[in-house]
DNA sequence: CCTGATGCCATA
DNA sequence: ATGGCATCAGGG
């Protein structure tokens, strides 16, 4: 167990080393010599390997002292403090993950080994050179110039215009003094007071209260319409945090949005933030890792994997757009980051603000119980107004086949681009067309190593997989049936809407945002902001469009399939889509300009539909709530997803009812067992997938049973088995 | 996750 | 007998 204070041990003292090679448990070492200390960074010998590790507490096991190897060095690191290493137990501990795999987590960061990096500056000397020529001259103005600061030799040649071998020669005549500094510097100061926008009444009044809270856990649900100045409101509770001196994390769902975040806190506190995701160099990670614990960086924005760095003084985290699917990691570790959030701040004793226009039904609910307090903004920020939203309906349209753009849409296109104004063509599937028949024999293209369609690309010229990646040619012949020249592609993607536009609108600018149609973050980035400066007036787009990206010149947004998400068995289905129809219409008319929403529909009177349209959202939460409550459902009873995948079939299923049959551990904390069945996608990238549902109530010891039950059995070899504690998917 | 030990098979 | 490769257990 995670004891909570911090011991010595000294020179040969047994203690136990948590390392980040993925064993189940801790290993006890000896300390090295001048002793260490819970939570110390070290190196210990595994095997033939050196590895890093965390120093967790007493030894565990009752090996002989002799037997136990010494820890090598303890590095020059700030200790792990004792928040972070109860947060990363007690995270492994609720998603069944080993300690290991969490430490993995917490250390993805370069050069941790090495010690601190230092590089080599120069500073004035006393004495002046032995002979003044004008190079010498310039680079003494230059170190005026600076004020005595340390240059390293690139900015003193640079500014200067001299070469190396000027400086050097200085420096071996004592004009200039050579010395190292760390290569990681702190980030520059961020200034509070320096004063954003005028906040209005509401926002003032809920800049107030988040102000207030901090200094104590509690959570925090920010609710407000698209364009409502959520983030206005949660900079001045980040404003509040750096004025105590603490750190802020703000968490954002997606890469793409942390660009434009990063420029308004620039805006707003004088200075850039750290900056963590998988988009940063290696060696702006080594910095930040280590700045977030020196305390040399007051506000970090992030991934969700930003969550794992080692604060010094943790004071608020802010995560919005609450809702958003991607927070929940999918591989890998299984966790969804708003959860570990409050887990986290729980522990550190900090404030959490969940922001979101449409929050999740677990953030909705816990609001709606008062576990959380919850600040509602109604108003849209200026002048601009929430979309009309009207429903298309197609059973009554009069729509040629193979187009999907219908009569009455195609005319509210036309009237914006006669206006000047820009539209939207909301898709959420990505290609050409998601299926490719045969039209002699009905064939569908399939992925040979998976359970999935083969979806067209035009745009690369292959066929690809969405599950495995893998792509393949466009066949002329059908692979079923040898048919020639009769294949097919059905359905709509993205880029057959575009062309559908393109043929439509022929005097258009189109423009289609679609992952998979940018090489970088950067080509993405530059596109939209290309879109946002008026540089298309259709837009056609995936979910990608939906996330908080800002398009001043559009009014119409029309969603060519409302139905999509609603058809399947997901519990979340009418929840999301819920959040993504709001989420995509409120990107009309944030400016002067008022909006419309339009979406074509099968099915007008069902009910998600409607609430989407009436705007009554707090009915929808309502009606939802109340549902899963009746089915015992999440958030009101919890559930676990079981994955067992194996390249053998019949392996696969023999262990899945071997291991249904020993269900009493699940069944005595009353917990149902359901399956084993065929995943949703019953093959990925050649392996078999099973799945088995576990539902229990509330409060119930869940994860304590489930690894009993998973511990009875030996997994074969080449089976793997993952665990997915409140799973939001279900493929 | 690595690594070295183990065993099985194909080959000289 | 020997080497190559897949499989597996152990790491303090």
């Amino acid at each position: 167990m995670e004891s909570s204070e911090v011991q010595f041990f000294p020179a040969d003292a047994p203690l136990a080393v948590l390392t980040t090679q993925p064993l189940d448990r801790v290993l006890d070492y000896r300390a090295p010599e001048g002793g260490a200390r819970t939570g110390d960074f070290v190196e210990v010998p595994l095997g033939p390997r050196k590895v890093l590790g965390v120093v967790w507490g007493p030894p565990e096991s009752d090996l002989p002292r002799a037997r136990l190897r010494s820890v090598n060095r303890v590095l020059d690191v700030p200790p792990m403090r004792d928040e972070l290493r109860l947060f990363l137990a007690r995270a492994a501990d609720y998603t069944l993950t080993p300690r290991s795999l969490m430490l993995y987590l917490a250390t993805r960061a370069p050069g941790l080994f090495q010690g601190q990096a230092m590089r080599r500056v120069y500073q004035p000397g006393d004495a002046l050179p032995e002979r003044m020529t004008d190079a010498r001259a310039r680079v003494l103005e230059v170190m005026r110039a600076f004020g005595g600061a340390a240059l390293t030799i690139g900015e003193i040649t640079r500014a200067a215009g001299v070469s190396p071998s000027v400086v050097h020669t200085m420096a071996a005549q004592g004009a200039l003094i050579e010395c190292e500094t760390p290569r990681d510097t702190p980030f520059p100061r961020l200034d509070p007071a320096r004063g954003g926008n005028a906040l209005s009444p509401e926002q003032a009044e809920a800049a107030h209260r988040l102000r207030d809270q901090q200094g104590a856990f509690g959570v925090t649900l920010l609710k407000g319409v698209t364009g409502s100045g959520k983030t206005e409101v949660y900079l001045e509770a980040v404003a509040e945090c750096l004025r105590q001196g603490r750190q802020a994390l703000v968490l954002l769902p997606e890469i793409a949005l942390t660009a434009g975040f990063i420029e308004r806190v620039e805006a707003r506190f004088g200075a850039r933030p750290g900056e963590w995701h998988s988009g940063v160099t290696m060696t702006q990670r080594r910095r930040l890792w280590r700045m977030v614990g020196q305390g040399g960086v007051q506000l970090v924005v992030g991934a969700r994997s930003a969550l794992f760095l080692p604060y010094r003084d943790l004071g608020l985290i802010v995560v919005d757009e609450e809702h958003d699917s991607s927070y929940k990691q999918e591989d890998g570790v299984l966790y969804h980051a708003r959860d570990m959030a409050v887990l986290r701040a729980s522990i550190a004793g900090t404030q959490v603000v969940l922001a979101s226009a449409t929050p999740s039904l677990e953030t909705w609910v816990n609001a709606e119980s008062g576990k959380y307090a919850r600040l509602d903004l109604h108003a849209r920020f200026g002048r601009a107004e929430l979309p009309e939203m009207r429903a298309i309906d197609l059973r009554s349209e009069d729509q040629p086949a193979g187009t999907w753009i219908s009569p009455s849409l195609a005319q509210a296109v036309q009237a914006r681009l006669d206006a000047g104004e820009q539209s939207l063509l909301f898709l959420n599937r990505r290609g050409y067309a998601p299926v490719t028949t045969c039209r002699a024999c009905g064939h569908q293209v399939q992925c040979t190593d998976c359970d999935a369609r083969m979806v067209e690309h035009r745009f690369m010229q292959r066929l690809m997989c969405h599950q495995c990646g893998a792509t393949a040619p466009i066949p002329d012949t059908c692979p079923a049936c040898g048919a020639e020249g009769r294949m097919h592609a059905v359905g709509p993607g993205v880029e057959r809407l575009e062309e559908e536009a393109r043929n439509r609108f022929a005097q258009a600018r189109v423009a289609v945002l679609s992952s998979d149609l940018f090489a970088s973050a950067r080509a993405l980035k530059a596109q939209i902001e290309a879109i946002a400066a008026g540089e298309a007036d259709i837009v056609i787009g995936t979910q990608l469009v939906a996330k908080g990206h800002n398009f001043p010149l559009l009014t119409l947004v029309g969603v060519i399939d409302a139905d999509l998400g609603l058809h399947g068995s997901d519990l979340r289905a009418a929840e999301r889509t819920f959040q993504l129809m709001r989420q995509v219409a409120g990107r009309a008319g944030r400016a002067e300009r008022p909006g419309l929403a339009l979406l074509q529909t099968h099915q007008p009177d069902h009910p998600v539909i409607r609430a989407i349209l009436s705007g009554e959202d707090e009915d929808f939460w309502r009606a939802e709530a109340a549902e899963r409550r009746a089915l015992g459902m999440p958030p009101f009873g919890r559930l676990a997803a079981i994955i067992l995948t194996s390249p053998k079939p019949e392996e696969l299923f023999e262990f899945a009812q071997a291991l249904a049959s020993r269900a009493q551990p699940l069944h005595r904390i009353g917990a149902q067992v359901f399956g084993p069945a065929p995943a949703p996608i019953a093959r990925i990238r050649g392996r078999h997938r099973v799945r088995m549902l576990i539902k229990a109530a509330r409060g119930v010891p869940l994860q304590a049973a489930i690894a009993q039950w998973l511990d009875q059995l030996k997994c074969p070899h080449d089976l793997r088995i993952s665990v997915d504690i409140d799973p939001q998917s279900f493929w």
